[in-house]
DNA sequence: GTCAGTGCAAACCCTTTGCAGAAAG
DNA sequence: CTTTCTGCAAAGGGTTTGCACTGAC
């Protein structure tokens, strides 16, 4: 994924870029449909965190292109397929995180407000084991701050 | 919070429990209604992770005492005022942890079940410095399982 | 042409809300 | 008596579903 926002300007590449991101899908699996390929290049265009409502409008930002249960699908197909991180810090919504390297969270309670933390920025030891017949399926460390001005 | 499930087995320590919990509401500013009280029986008998529908399904098992509403009102409540600790880890509902000292969990993504991973056994190292103009509201660590044997 | 993917609107489900009646002090 | 709390039922809001249509290959 080296797709960059500056590759958006020219259409050409746009083109190129399309095609990229088309094989990258195919890669693990994905049929790259219109819909699925304009979604990936909005998430895969920055390491970022967004909900389904976020992606929908910055998709039909020029007109509509893809519906909301095509969004929630390939969101959900993405994240099956590893290609995006569900990140679940907000009982009202789901975050979609684009980097899929190794991070932790901030995550602002006022504001909703979800950053990252480079893993290396933590250091986990003493890792207990895992229950009997059970293996690993990720670790979310996240830090709920608040801003410092904010009623309670 | 001594109360324990053996105690609910004599009316009389019953009643001197309700009065107990009557006493630790007041001392954080609750003021202990017939509901809030149940409530807080049911949560506090033992360290234990319970979905807003778990616990309205257990006051009111013999009879309705507690409506939806009172339930969500007392569990938000609670939450504000430390007494029990809101564990976002499924998108789906918010648990409720009666066993407010620090400790993280486990979240089989299979069975929905939540666990306890006492504080010692893990440790953080290297913390991340908070952003500017904020202050911390809780760590959560989650360890992700799934059941060895489910299909992906 | 076939099968998978998409769109639409309705259904779902947890949670919140508005407001009249009940309880706490 | 006053203020806070509770109950009911309806509304809210993110997510899922059913099914006919469309697009991928």
């Amino acid at each position: 994924m080296t797709y960059t926002h500056a590759m958006e300007t020219r259409n050409t590449l746009k083109i190129d870029t399309d095609q990229d991101i088309a094989s990258q899908l195919r890669k693990v699996g994905i049929t790259p449909t219109q819909q699925r390929v304009q979604i990936a290049e909005i998430l895969f265009a920055r390491p970022q965190h967004m909900s389904a409502d976020q992606v929908l409008a910055l998709v039909n930002r020029d007109g509509p292109t893809a519906s909301k249960a095509t969004i929630y699908n390939t969101l959900g197909l993405f994240a099956r397929k590893g290609l995006v991180r569900e990140v679940i810090v907000d009982p009202s919504k789901v975050f979609y995180d684009s980097n899929t390297t190794i991070h932790h969270h901030f995550f602002n309670v006022d504001t909703g407000e979800l950053t990252d933390i480079p893993a290396d920025d933590l250091i986990l030891n003493n890792m207990p084991e895992l229950p009997p017949g059970t293996e690993s399926a990720g670790i979310d460390v996240i830090f709920r701050i608040r801003s410092r001005d904010a009623r309670h």
